[in-house]
DNA sequence: TACATTTGCATGTATATACATTTAATACAA
DNA sequence: TTGTATTAAATGTATATACATGCAAATGTA
């Protein structure tokens, strides 16, 4: 659906303008179905996003800051997420020996459960959330990178 | 530059798992550079987006209702951005004669006149925000308003 | 008219973002 | 070695999102 319908927009100034809110909006609209989909399991997108940096650790523990720098949102929180997840028994923390001011963070096995369970649902709804074949997101995630410059 | 490269991420499951990631990292890096440009006028991406809303009245009151129906994110309080503008002097409230559990909501003048002193500065900031040409921009809003289906 | 339902907005609470500051540990230079 | 600068993480504050609830006005119906 066009967005100049769904925000009862007449006309953009031009194309580049109408990509900004577009990309805003179709954001928002991702989140929506996504915060849906992890409430049940008492996670926020941001949680489930730190969950998987982890998992993609293998096992290894990774420092806050590391886990800061991959995550989506640059300015988000890790120190206070990994909290969270503490809480949640789904991570360990632990000073690391090597350099005491650094955190290493793992995920725990209860962490990794609940990714599994998550993972087929997700997977399916990614699917349907992009109405578009093949070719057009391949196009798009191109167009994407080439955006950021 | 390749999400996978920004993020430090070895590869997605399929495209549509990476342009999940890839919209709402790229949104990230849009919202926190407008940040920056709001930043010394005191507004946050939000309330420039209500005080856009607002203009495109062209001088007619809007309800509170009406606002959040426009806004990029549904799940935002248009109440409360509504109050801190008014705090701010940027638009005016006034209960609804017709219906009084209805509130209109007006720019003000000084509204106006910030959106004006921003509008230049916005415009370049986008065009350099997207480093894509003309044709790709508009294939880009396509594939963004097919994808929401 | 009386009463239940719906609507429009405000408000309360939890979480997250944005950014500044603090604290402790480490690195480095005089 | 001592003092300074840097780094990693935690913490504080303001704003915004997400969602539930409250309240008053309007609507619908018996």
């Amino acid at each position: 659906m066009r967005l100049e319908d769904e925000i009862q927009q007449k006309e953009f100034k031009d194309d580049y303008n109408k990509a900004i809110v577009n990309i805003l909006f179709t954001q928002s609209y991702i989140v929506t179905k996504q915060n849906n989909l992890f409430k049940p399991y008492g996670l926020s997108p941001e949680q489930y996003n730190v969950l998987r940096i982890l998992r993609g650790q293998n096992g290894n523990p990774i420092t806050v800051s590391s886990i800061q720098d991959r995550m989506l949102n640059k300015m988000s929180n890790a120190s206070r997420l990994v909290e969270k997840l503490k809480q949640k028994g789904l991570v360990l923390r632990e000073e690391c020996p090597a350099d005491r001011r650094q955190v290493d963070i793992m995920i725990t096995e209860k962490g990794l459960q609940l990714l599994n369970q998550l993972q087929e649902e997700i997977l399916n709804q990614n699917n349907n959330l992009i109405q578009l074949n093949q070719e057009e997101v391949s196009q798009l995630n191109f167009l994407l990178d080439k955006l950021r410059g």
